[in-house]
DNA sequence: CTTGACCCTCACGTTACGTCATGGTTTATC
DNA sequence: GATAAACCATGACGTAACGTGAGGGTCAAG
């Protein structure tokens, strides 16, 4: 009692773990976006994880040039889902790049202009800024994120019951240990690519990866210092295999990708 | 007298060209950052072309997220230089892109965690977002877009006096013919390779293009329909030769970029 | 106890416009 | 020439997302 133990980042912490400023985290409370977990008796704020999962949320949407109270609302749905959010923040940071790409086009184009290469219009001095204003349009209409996709996907994982729902998660622990078993008949084998499938069906329970999300993750499963010291605690060669394997999947399930 | 002659872009014209609103325009006057060419009789604005390609800067400018103030100081520099700046402007949209690139990564990794794959520091949550934070402040550095660079430049392209600039320029128109007539060489022949040299060159006289941009100038010269259709006028196999030869001197020159 | 770091609330200011009011100007049509 | 719609101007208040500073309480280490 007299020591009650106060749990959690404080401002100053969060602060500094996720790049925002304390005036931020301050604005954030006083907006109901980012409320701390508790508040001690000394009035401090206090986060726990959750609260970190749902800034990392935040700054998100907040890349996408989305407005704060914009981002509360989206966020305050019944059927809002962290990881199809996440899916969707995706491919809106793939069409931010690809606009990106846009605007390099245009310099190169201005620059052959101004060498005295080819005449250039008027209106393609500024591609990639007017569709950027449409774009940002798009963003600002609740489809990208909406509620068509993610209602999809909470009714897909409410449809399956309790029961089911407990034997999916099992069904994840046990992809792993038979692809250690099955190391031995070789990354292309019809056995492990059985595995590699199921391991696919087990995301689809939480959210449809694209072909890209697919090869990224095998390629993180390798690459990624994390990722590689959890797989390399089975089997030192586990990770590489891992990611041959699901390269192998994804050029035979998706070859045009 | 009477019927004096009113040319340039009004303010809706501006604003639907650039895609930007009215209001922004009259800000940017009061402000001094973007002045009308003209005011006509009538009180009304009248844009230029200098004023077109002004904005443009600006709004290059202000997609690398600087303060409206910071750009009018920018521009104010005696030696502020237009295509210098261009590719500046290039290597800061790469870095963003690259930037995005991470942001990406963070939810891929994001995603797996949430899949139960692998235990995530609450720290790599955040990866993207503090370097995005460092990356504003890189970009507030007049480095950059700075004098060092645009200081050199100028000090290069004035010290060639007027007779030497007008021989620089009338290069430039011969590259092409010269180019027209060696085609029968053949791409890779030694002759033609002399010739993209001279153009390489040519370009080096206004920037230092990064192999990046002569590979991609390469590829516009083929693809871009202005650029085609200004090389195609001179032969219809021109446009693709100039592509042919400009990637192989890259390979060549650049062989690990 | 002292000091420095950290916490709080309060409140004004900044930046880059968005929006509206009021009224003059231009253009096209009848 | 008259009319209506589109366009132009200035002026001014408001908004979003904080930045900054004031004043004062709390915590931890010496």
């Amino acid at each position: 009692m007299l020591t009650e133990t106060k749990t959690g980042y404080t401002v100053k912490q969060l602060a500094d773990l996720a790049g925002v400023s304390i005036r931020t985290l301050h604005y954030y409370d006083e907006i109901g976006l980012l409320k701390p977990s508790s508040v001690g008796d000394n009035g401090y704020r206090y986060y726990e994880e959750e609260a970190v999962y749902r800034l990392q949320q935040i700054l998100f949407f907040r890349e996408m040039e989305l407005g704060l109270l914009q981002i509360k609302d989206i966020m305050e749905q019944p059927e809002f889902d962290l990881m199809m959010t996440l899916v969707t923040h995706r491919q809106a940071l793939q069409d931010k790049i690809a606009r990106l790409q846009t605007l390099i086009h245009t310099i190169d184009q201005t620059l052959a202009h101004l060498t005295g290469e080819v005449d250039m219009t008027k209106k393609k001095l500024f591609e990639g800024f007017t569709e950027e204003e449409q774009e940002r349009y798009a963003q600002e209409a609740s489809e990208k994120y909406g509620a068509a996709t993610v209602q999809a996907s909470m009714q897909l994982w409410k449809s399956y019951g309790k029961d089911k729902q407990a034997a999916i998660m099992q069904e994840g622990k046990v992809i792993y240990q038979d692809m250690l078993a099955a190391m031995g008949q070789g990354a292309t084998s019809a056995g492990v690519q059985a595995i590699v499938a199921r391991w696919h069906q087990h995301l689809r329970y939480f959210y449809e990866p694209t072909p890209e999300i697919l090869r990224g993750l095998g390629h993180h499963y390798n690459d990624d210092p994390a990722f590689h010291a959890n797989f390399a605690d089975l089997h030192p060669d586990l990770p590489a295999f891992l990611e041959q394997a699901i390269m192998h999947y994804c050029d035979v399930q998706f070859p045009s990708a």
